[in-house]
DNA sequence: AACTGTGAAAACTTTCACAGCC
DNA sequence: GGCTGTGAAAGTTTTCACAGTT
């Protein structure tokens, strides 16, 4: 298998939640430039992407809606279910919970921990906030293998090494800083501070039609 | 001006940050190398991205700490104010308005919206919470460039058009879609499906072996 | 005729390596 | 001697353009 970027991936995700919109729409055939429009690519893009994994569409037809989903979902590792761990009671875990989509593309949250004894026993939708005392062992219990990182900087990285050393090999990461890991566990970090500095850049060229200084 | 990366911009956001953190820790130079370790890139990297903007180093001393981070607002268009609206009183936006470096860095959340109506006139910090009927005049009262949209998908395109039509030039976007923009408005959207997905894909790859099917 | 799959070209980004300054 | 700034080289990603299939 040649390599594959992270561009790569991301799109191909999109790609995915747009054929489900397409399948649900009762389409059942896309062209490469409709996925294109639809993703804001080019539809050479769209192909060579595909073409990365296989041969999927017919020349003169397009691609089938129903099998590229089936397909895309195979390449993205979604026909499984994943254990998920929140790491971090507060309130980006609460939004990420109430994201509905997260459960229909196969993410389970099966633990949420605190280390707020105030937090610990609350309910949330189900599950008991659990103390971080506890991760260890409920982490190996529950065959978890990704998590959720929601809490300060601070407590971050030792949050990620205890979560690391009980078998966790993916973590999406809410705490604004560069975590250390082993390089077969995998870090996303999502980082809304850095998303609103590159508006300001980009307003800020926008605008002023000046240089930097 | 050369034309600079998105990359690079994201990399600035992040030296930015590394160098706050040295500046309160009494530190007063740095060289490419150590903010290279730090922010997980390269010495040559750094030297780069900030030589895109000028010449702030010493040869044979490295960077003045104090004087990068007066750069870098400079040149993330960080020395002013941004007022900020939050459409969407959900938990998404309650996660952002509890984010402090968010005001630090001089983002002010001015408004927050929500279309419903059990929600309106909720005090939020300080701020009380407005119908969305009150959006454009709210908007433009208080001259407000940059909106954090966290609606569901089905409402997200038309709070976007009204945003955009009230004088909006940047929208940090929470809902999974794809967002039609005139092309002077910037729009950075943060997608956890999307992230998670690039999790699973990982994930798959390191642990079997195997090909895509 | 319509549309894919793909080598080749173009564009862009990162790394190298070293001249130049402190 | 230590470290920056930067052209040139290497590497990567995107776009082009067209042969090939339905």
């Amino acid at each position: 298998m040649k390599k594959v970027s992270e561009p790569t991936i991301g799109r191909l995700s999109l790609y995915l939640r747009l054929l489900l919109d397409l399948s649900d729409a009762g389409v059942s055939t896309v062209s490469s430039e409709d996925l294109a429009t639809r993703s804001g690519t080019t539809a050479a893009q769209v192909r060579k992407d595909l073409s990365l994994f296989g041969t999927f569409g017919k020349r003169g037809l397009g691609y089938s809606v129903n099998e590229l989903v089936t397909r895309l979902r195979s390449i993205l590792g979604l026909e499984r279910r994943w254990s998920v761990a929140l790491v971090g009671a507060g309130r980006i875990g609460a939004a990420l919970f109430g994201y509905e989509n997260f459960r229909r593309q196969g993410f389970y949250i099966e633990a949420v921990f605190d280390s707020d004894p105030a937090k610990v026993g609350q309910s949330w939708s189900g599950l008991v906030v659990e103390s971080d005392d506890r991760m260890e062992a409920v982490l190996s219990e529950r065959s978890i293998e990704i998590a959720v990182v929601a809490v300060p900087v601070r407590a971050a990285q030792a949050v990620v090494d205890r979560l690391v050393a009980s078998g966790v090999r993916g973590i999406l990461n809410f705490a604004p800083t560069q975590l250390e890991v082993p390089e077969d566990v995998v870090v996303k970090t999502v980082d809304m501070a850095l998303e609103m500095e590159g508006l300001s850049y980009a307003l800020t060229r926008l605008n002023g039609a000046s240089g930097a200084a």
